[in-house]
DNA sequence: TTGTCTGCAAATCATTTGCAATATT
DNA sequence: AATATTGCAAATGATTTGCAGACAA
């Protein structure tokens, strides 16, 4: 576990500070997003010093290395969640229980078709994320205890 | 034109000020996505007097009554649109002009079924946006004319 | 008239930045 | 040793809010 973080942290040429490897200890432990504060407050109790930028700046550095992704909500807050699986995929979330769910199905072959014939643009990059009620959470709000 | 801004704005149950059409025309008038600072500027040739706070006070009540769609950029800024298009649809981004162009496939159908089969779960809404360069900008980039 | 909309000034608050001290390779 | 990382305090900057006056229905 810890090893595959320190080699995940090498190949993005990354130095191996506690701190860095805790941070994805952290998500790693729950399969919900997260937010910068929110993950401060769980690196508190392992660590007396610990400075809110220092999360920010390594959130933002594995997200762009992809070891982490960013969840888009309406408000103008971040979230980060540990993507376990390395393939191209996106997300389900569940906006009751923060939690991330993979999903398999990508129509982005069907898009770049649409681009190349019609837009005869290029694609760098896409957003897909798919907001709702997980199982549980469903079932909840269908028997109403909700709270 | 304006008499659509005005049954478009009495659906929603707003008052139809002048300031409200103004907005629209804005966005009306371009084909690329603005950022709550950029449709004052346009705004303040219009009106001596025109607060930003009326700017997102009335791009936010538009967009959550679906008659502006939110970009979502990296940076933590909003971007509008305005989507002339009343059916559902997609975005196709051009990261250079910000022109924005409609994309008609949605493979909404199959994450649904993944998300009934296998999720379990229940879907509120999707976002699907793809950013890339439009036909133009990809000319350009190619030719190496950028600046 | 009655409730909505607007301008202004001030507040919020998530995120960044500068820089000196510290830790990693 | 050389470079990257961190903590702290302060700065930033987009967005929000409170409230009194103006406006639309």
């Amino acid at each position: 576990m810890e090893n595959e973080y320190r080699s995940t942290l090498q190949n993005l040429k990354l130095k191996t500070t506690p701190k860095r490897l805790a941070i994805l200890e952290v998500l790693a432990q729950e399969s919900i997003y997260l937010s910068p504060e929110e993950i401060w407050q769980r690196m508190k109790k392992r660590f007396q010093k610990i400075g809110l930028p220092t999360i920010y700046r390594n959130l933002e550095e594995l997200s762009e290395g992809h070891v982490l992704s960013k969840v888009v909500l309406p408000n103008r807050q971040r979230y980060y969640y540990l993507c376990r699986n390395q393939s191209h995929h996106h997300h389900f979330v569940c906006l009751y229980c923060r939690k991330v769910e993979d999903i398999h199905f990508c129509g982005v072959k069907e898009i770049e078709e649409e681009v190349r014939k019609r837009i005869k643009g290029r694609i760098f990059s896409h957003i897909l994320q798919v907001n709702g009620l997980c199982s549980e959470c469903s079932r909840l709000k269908r028997d109403g205890h909700e709270g």
